[in-house]
DNA sequence: TCCCGGTACTTCAGTTCGTGAAGTCTTGCG
DNA sequence: CGCAAGACTTCACGAACTGAAGTACCGGGA
């Protein structure tokens, strides 16, 4: 791909810049998912695609896959610790989304929003 | 694209995820540049690629771009505000880079890192 | 005089990436 | 039987990216 393999933030490219790849994450930090509820949730993916970043993301370490052996076969797919440490970048960009480019909707449960980031706010910023 | 347009993180995602796009802010993050240093610096970019990203960059509002009448023509390219903000996304990935996938390397002249981060340097270092 | 080098691109042909639609395999239900 | 659910594959097509080459400009050296 010709990208320096010395520069961190070269390398951090190459996994994150697929098409769909931080919208999975994003989907997976919400909590464990399942194949067809990624598929419904970024709406306009392609199966082959997230077939493919699945994978790609399983190889580097950055989820895990569990298959339950039932009879529609079912499989989970969860961040590990390392896919977890991507959750900062999806804030960063989640704020910059609303800040810079009007876009302000939730598009994600909003359960694990307050949970991930904000520890506490200070009620004086509020006043 | 089909992306959600009301999503935050996808509409920093279409911006961010072209290939390049990152590495160029980040280059634009040390201070302006001109086209042909952004290509020696980008080892490996095609100037079809990274004419094609500025330009992209440019009708976003992340990048300025100003033009020298000089005799061998001078263009220079910079961050916008709207482009400074997604600094704090690349030194994001800077640590995660480091943390994550072993590389240390610095990728950019150092120069800027510091300037960046640390206001001011006590006069002490000259010394 | 003619060619070279530097800058900022554009054009071309070819490869890789992502897409939508359809197909596969298994078993339970009506 | 035939359809449904779930997790994928396969296929053919278009979009994105690539390397190599070409364009336009002019000053400077052989």
């Amino acid at each position: 791909m010709s990208y320096d393999d010395s520069c961190p933030v070269c390398r951090t490219a190459e996994i994150v810049c697929g098409k769909w790849t931080l919208l999975i994450i994003r989907d997976l930090a919400e909590g464990r998912s399942r194949f067809c509820e990624l598929e419904r949730s970024l709406k306009g993916i392609s199966p082959r695609t997230l077939s493919l970043r699945l994978r790609a993301l399983e190889e580097e370490g950055i989820v895990e896959r569990q298959t339950f052996p039932e009879v529609p076969p079912r499989v989970e797919y969860a961040l590990t610790e390392k896919g977890l440490a991507l959750v900062p970048l999806i804030e960063d960009m989640r704020s910059y989304g609303r800040r810079w480019l009007g876009a302000d909707g939730e598009c994600t449960p909003a359960s694990g929003e307050a949970e991930l980031v904000v520890p506490a706010p200070p009620a004086a910023a509020a006043a």
